[in-house]
DNA sequence: AACTATCGAGAGCAGTGCTCTCCCATTCAG
DNA sequence: CTGAATGGGAGAGCACTGCTCTCGATAGTT
């Protein structure tokens, strides 16, 4: 089965961009297969210009086929359809949404929870606003018919909540997360339980009330940016965006429970 | 120019399924008149249904002629384009949705702010579920290269975020909203000035940190709902999402300042 | 050097949006 | 009531899409 071979390949490609190291084993030793694995890495990124420039539904399999110099139907020796190469590309923009994420929130020190909470939101408006494209591939209507494989996009999906679960558990553990007294609305039985297995997957500390509201903040995170990329705030209604998504961020950082940014301990 | 006449029908058949009353004066009198209208109102139909089945993108005029009995070309008397069409059906939908939330904010107390801001969240999460690919249509990914005519979209587009405002200043007018004492985030200049031109414009009383808030609850509200519907959540994590989305919008109206449903004044 | 797996090209199918022309029937004016 | 004008359906056609299949040539393997 080729597809496999070249699933791998691109994973493989794909984890060494990120911070992986034994996915090196996996490189493609014979000159056939280097040959294969470069013109995957053409495609991908031919597709990536395209789905930039034109968005998602107009990429065209036959439009990355010519710009690469080649009949259409050659394409389909590396890529099983156009719905694998969306994949491939959803993987792909997972991957630099979380590189661009893991790089701001790393540039803050770790102990400014506020601080790298705010360079997250951050970093993500900012990718966002760079590749309007490629955040609606991840973030806005799934495409027509199509369905994410779920086993090859939960890794790099999951990376940005992550890091926020991260951030937020880490204040917790150093009783920097939230007041004790202040109290917020009761957390029903259900969502307890699905609460708790998120704790236990994820060996957090964090008790429930404020793990629902990091989920809040995650939820409204994704929400602003979104209506400010998919244009959902009238045209002209807020001439300086940034001020209020600064000003949300800073809610949002109060409602998680997360001290304001370069507090100090 | 028969587009013309095409969008007048149409736009006055859309403000007569609203509350419009006054659209009847421009009612068809002739039976050709009365047959084109009956064709297009066919049409619209069709696309709502294809739209329901196969999403936006997948939405075809073809597809829509052959389910109407008639050759391809023959719709594109009645429609200018799909892109037409396209708008057509997010009209249709804006107007749904906003029906939708109007009857569950009217179903609850003039006073009871907290009670209709959950009645206003619910009804909008309601119908998203209920109808995934118009929901998608309206606030996922702008589709390939579509730009809706602001004209004809932003009276039905603002229906939710006027009903919001309505609910926030009521409560703030009945000296309801936030006690005096809670102070948020500074509101930088820039957007200060975005605020005041909102207030001027809506004709509110509501303060600057206020108002900013009540658009993080509306972003928010609607970054939950998208992330439900577009399935953001892993499947399987959350077994009872309306568990999360109640904590979610109790603890939004609170950011708001709103008081709790069902709250005595 | 012989073999075989791989890959590009080309034709082809079914579908799409959209245009143009032709022609019939309904409607309206005289 | 007759003749013209208008509206609208049918069909062909263009350029595009995703995808399949077959046929050679070539380059890597043995």
């Amino acid at each position: 089965m080729p597809e496999d071979r070249t699933a791998g390949a691109i994973g493989a490609g794909v984890a060494a961009s990120q911070a992986g190291a034994a996915a090196a084993a996996v490189r493609p030793r014979t000159p056939r297969e280097r040959a294969r694995a470069q013109t995957v890495a053409d495609i991908v990124r031919l597709g990536r210009e395209h789905l930039a420039l034109h968005g998602a539904a107009a990429l065209s399999l036959r439009a990355v086929a010519r710009d690469l110099g080649v009949v259409s139907s050659a394409v389909y020796r590396y890529v099983e359809s156009r719905e694998e190469l969306l994949t491939l590309l959803l993987i792909d923009a997972y991957n630099d949404l979380g590189d661009a994420v893991d790089a701001a929130v790393g540039a803050v020190p770790e102990a400014d929870f506020g601080g790298r909470f705010a360079a997250l939101g951050g970093a993500v408006r900012g990718w966002a606003l760079r590749e309007p494209s490629r955040y609606a591939l991840l973030f806005g209507s799934p495409v027509p018919g199509y369905r994410a494989p779920a086993e090859r996009t939960t890794g790099p999906g999951t990376r940005v909540i992550t890091a926020l679960i991260g951030i937020l558990d880490g204040a917790f553990r150093a009783g920097r997360l939230a007041e004790a007294g202040r109290q917020g609305p009761a957390v029903a039985a259900g969502l307890a339980g699905d609460l708790a297995k998120i704790r236990a997957e994820f060996g957090l500390a964090v008790p429930d009330d404020l793990l629902a509201r990091g989920a809040l903040a995650w939820t409204a995170l994704f929400g602003a940016v979104s209506f400010e990329v998919f244009g959902q705030y009238g045209a002209g209604t807020f001439t300086a965006p940034e001020e209020l998504f600064g000003h949300h961020l800073a809610v949002l950082a109060d409602v998680a429970g997360l001290p304001a940014a370069g507090a100090a301990p």
